[in-house]
DNA sequence: GAGATCCTTTGACCTGGATCTAAACGTTTT
DNA sequence: AAAACGTTTAGATCCAGGTCAAAGGATCTC
């Protein structure tokens, strides 16, 4: 094989093997972390993990934070999370409620699945957010009701980008604000985190706080 | 390794392997491939070129169709297109102009790049295309303007998946309506197929029509 | 039917690469 | 400095699986 395809094969066998796929699945929440604890969580030797944690990021698929005498895995950007979300729901019936990840999860770093789409429909009907070109905004009424929620002022002119659930195939909100209304959300209780790498759980709280948004005029 | 995790592994080594991208690759232009043919572009033996496609086959990736003493192959959906399209842009800037297949190509049966992104947005803006629910549709205009143009009568209903452009990131026609596009293109001689697999080449015609489509009012 | 064409199956070969242990490297703490 | 900790590198092992030649079906042509 002299000349490479454009790099399908070479970008498919990153994330083909089994070892590398968790590794990136359990990347996929968004957070950074040490190879170490990479290494116990997939439970293979600390040199495996080296090995293929050098290979993804000479790949391309990831990114290394060295601090003191940690080194920090993550994603490397947002495209990656996109094609693995992608990935994931080839081979599934789409949008199965019985995958608790369909209700609510981290897509890399910001809401998805069922309650992100809720959430962001509820914002574009109730005039609090809206699309210009191709990007997310928060209106000006939008704007007042994240301050009163707890949203970081410094962020209120941050864009969302446009970004589609697999298992709804509906859009919702990434990007910069996307994190953000992820940490607000994770901030104010309306989602925690499981034991489960990027599952999320929606509490009374969230529900109401979407229902809320919708109620708005 | 017990349990699997979500098939990740097993889809991406699918295509992980160099000859089965270059498979996957030549049936993105949408039409189904005899085994034999396969072989001799991917330059390997009938023997190796059966072994792949059984298991691209048994991965849900491909889809067989015996007729006489040939087994024509072809992609199972075009959720695999779509994901092969995602995959390849990755790692690449996006919307380079320099890669001809941005111009112009084929995702699985219908009409990408460029040129199909703007002969949307066209048959948009004029009014002979309209989005309904989750599905494009051809208003009464366009039914009009396209069966003069020598689309069959009976596709005229026919509604046309919302597919995403992954070197542009601006939607384009897919679905059955996205095929009888692609149909008419190449009958009327807008764009022409290459020698190479998915690439399309633009005419002269194919720019007339779509400026057309932009004059309608 | 006999022969030709197309595809798949079988069996054997061989390489790539995933994995581990052990040792080296770098950083932080004492 | 020395010890402890986290990570990477080197070396060795071992197996999955990609490859081809040869044989076996299946289907068409004459």
């Amino acid at each position: 094989m002299i000349a490479v395809n454009g790099g399908f094969s070479e970008l498919a066998g990153l994330i083909g093997d089994p070892t590398r796929t968790e590794i990136v699945l359990l990347l996929m929440d968004g957070r950074a972390f040490p190879a170490g604890e990479l290494a116990a969580l997939v439970h293979v030797s600390a040199a495996t993990m080296s090995h293929h944690l050098a290979i993804l990021t000479a790949g391309g698929l990831l990114t290394v934070l060295p601090q003191g005498r940690h080194r920090y895995y993550q994603l490397a950007t947002d495209a990656v999370a996109e094609v693995v979300e992608l990935l994931g729901s080839l081979g599934r019936t789409p949008a199965t409620r019985d995958n608790p990840l369909a209700e609510a999860r981290c897509c890399y770093n910001h809401l998805a699945g069922a309650f992100g789409v809720d959430l962001r429909r509820a914002l574009e009907l109730s005039g609090l957010l809206h699309v210009v070109g191709d990007a997310y905004e928060l209106t000006a009424e939008g704007g007042c009701a994240f301050l009163k929620l707890g949203f970081p002022h410094q962020l209120l002119n941050v864009r969302g980008k446009v970004c589609l659930d697999w298992t709804q195939r509906v859009p919702h909100i990434g990007g910069p604000m996307g994190t953000a209304i992820l940490d607000l959300a994770l901030r104010q209780c309306w989602v925690r985190r499981t034991e489960i790498p990027r599952q999320l759980v929606v509490s009374d709280i969230g529900r109401a706080v979407a229902a809320g948004f919708l109620a708005v005029t």
